[in-house]
RNA sequence: GGGCCGUUAGCUCAGUUUGGUAGAGCAGCGGACUUUUAAUCCGUUGGUCGCGAGUUCGAUUCUCGCACGGCCCA
């Protein structure tokens, strides 16, 4: 947008705020009682026929943003858009005070007006609010985008995303869906017994995934701190503290890349259960999907992106192995050695590096061959103990663990496993993740030893589970990017318009 | 970080292939119009064509670089 150019249509705007100064009018009053709203209205005088609505002596006050207006010499009919949806206004010179009616010739699309007035319907039938009064609420000083095509460029939505929520009601949708999942997952873990807590984004030690932190600084305390990329190891404290049902929808921050996929402050549901096991989450996980299905659509199935998902339980659920092995294709001898593992990836491009594990490995083919194949829901179990150092090991095979991954839609969308509630073996997971560090490996975890001395007062044998909200709601809402899920999306800065 | 595509009026888009500084619709402005629905009719304003450099008599157009965005890959 080119600097210190002077847009004709700001000059007309501005002229018609000096003359309603001049006229002694306020453009930015303080607040106006509001009667109705445009949904109230249509839903109590909608399907009134004219004569029953002549009956109706009261009149009443709306307000909302004038989103479209026909001239007629005399007259003219707007439309306001209020939070509720929007309803048509008739404004006849010789039905409102004198002065009014030029006030109103002012006044622009996207200025917020205060009508007065009773409610008819017009010759097409069409539920109208004719002026009795009317007020200037707001003046708006910048044109809206076009009545027909709106707007589009994705760019401008997402950086002005109030524009995008003014011109598309279908992006507002979507944000009031999103609100009402979370609050419908909140109700369903209070109903569980589940106690909701905040704990610290700010954290010296960085834990709880495998992912690169922000880090920040505090002045006053004169020492680094980093943005949390999960709250994980600060829940499960609680745990020990006797919190033993607790959940937390807050915000996680990953330094890493931008996709369709991912932003770097995102959404997560986290929770823990004392005594649970991550078999009794996979019911629990399917139980609250189902809950939220039936809540929002009334059905256990949807359509996510031409693709049909059905949650009816059970899902299915396969190990990580042979998911591999019966999905992916990858015969066994990948399995039995980290060689094999390699060759095989580098066969099917799949860049990895000469550091990473048998078990790195074989979790980045498992990303690229079985993922994007599981569009109904399946739980994914048996990961190898190396890429899950928070998990506790698996009774038969101590090389791997009890966690399950959920899949739904070709995409991750949950993690949990049993606890690793055995300081000791914490410990030892820990010292590992840090050899990693020290070789180079960014991700990899840090040592929090206060962490170790809340497993040695002991935990109780505990399964938690980490859901990624933006992916679920993306889910529920059809959107194919996580950026029209997150109101603003991290987006590079720009010079000031 | 790499590849491909895009960036033209407030908004939605043409145009540039073959270089000669740009068009439409909506919005705006002036006029007519007291039941319209993308109102209609008449007239009309508005653009350093993302930024910078190169080639050229001349670049919005060709070349290179940069910025921002989208998709894919990492």
């Amino acid at each position: 947008m080119a600097v210190g150019k002077t847009s004709s249509i700001i000059e007309e705007r501005q002229n018609k705020a000096e003359k309603l100064q001049a006229e002694g009018v306020n453009l930015y009053p303080a607040g106006y009682k509001i009667d109705i709203t445009s949904s109230e209205a249509i839903d109590r005088f909608g399907e009134m026929d004219e004569d029953t609505l002549e009956q109706e002596s009261d009149s009443y006050a709306m307000a909302g943003r004038i989103m479209a207006r026909r001239d007629f010499g005399k007259a003219s009919f707007i439309h306001i858009k209020d939070r509720t949806g929007r309803i048509q206004a008739y404004i006849r010179k010789d039905r409102i005070p004198p002065d009014k009616f030029s006030m109103f010739k002012l006044m622009d699309i996207g200025d917020f007006i205060g009508i007065r007035g009773r409610f008819f319907k017009t010759r097409t039938g069409e539920l109208t609010l004719l002026a009795e009064d009317l007020s200037l609420l707001s003046k708006s000083m910048k044109s809206l985008p076009e009545k027909w095509h709106g707007l589009t460029d994705v760019e401008t939505r997402y950086r002005q995303r109030y524009l995008d929520l003014i011109m598309n009601d279908s992006v507002k949708e979507v944000f009031v869906l999103r609100s009402r999942i979370i609050q419908e997952i909140r109700e369903f873990f209070v109903e569980k017994d589940f106690l909701e807590v905040e704990t610290p984004m700010m954290q010296s030690i960085p834990g709880g995934a495998t992912a690169r932190p922000f880090k920040t600084y505090h002045n006053t305390l004169g020492m680094d701190l980093f943005l949390r990329v999960a709250p994980e190891l600060y829940l499960k404290r609680l745990v020990v503290g006797g919190l033993e049902r607790v959940f937390e929808i807050n915000r996680n921050f990953r330094n890493e890349g931008i996709s369709i996929k991912h932003n770097p402050e995102f959404t997560m549901l986290e929770f823990y259960m004392a005594y649970a096991t991550y078999e009794d989450l996979m019911t629990l996980t399917e139980e609250l999907f189902n809950h939220l299905l039936n809540k929002m659509f009334g059905q256990s199935v949807i359509e996510y992106q031409g693709k049909t998902i059905d949650f009816a339980p059970p899902w299915t659920k396969i190990s990580l192995f042979d998911a591999l092995r019966d999905l992916g294709g990858v015969k066994d001898e990948i399995f039995q050695a980290k060689e094999n593992a390699a060759a095989f990836a580098s066969e099917c491009e799949i860049a990895f590096s000469a550091k990473e594990s048998h078990g790195q490995i074989l979790t980045k083919l498992f990303d690229h061959l079985v993922e994007p194949l599981l569009i109904n829901p399946t739980f994914i179990t048996g990961y190898p103990t190396e890429v899950s150092p928070l998990s506790r090991r698996n009774e038969q095979n101590p090389d791997i663990v009890d966690r399950f991954e959920l899949f739904i839609g070709g995409r991750e969308i949950a993690n949990a496993f049993n606890e690793l509630n055995d300081p000791a073996d914490q410990r030892e997971r820990f010292e590992n993740q840090v050899a990693l560090r020290d070789a180079g490996d960014k991700e990899a975890q840090f040592m929090d030893k206060d962490y170790v001395t809340a497993l040695e007062y002991g935990m109780p044998p505990t399964a938690g589970e980490g859901i990624g909200i933006d992916r679920v709601v993306m889910l529920l809402t059809d959107s194919p990017s996580i950026r029209d899920v997150i109101l603003f999306p991290q987006m590079r800065a720009k010079t000031q318009m």
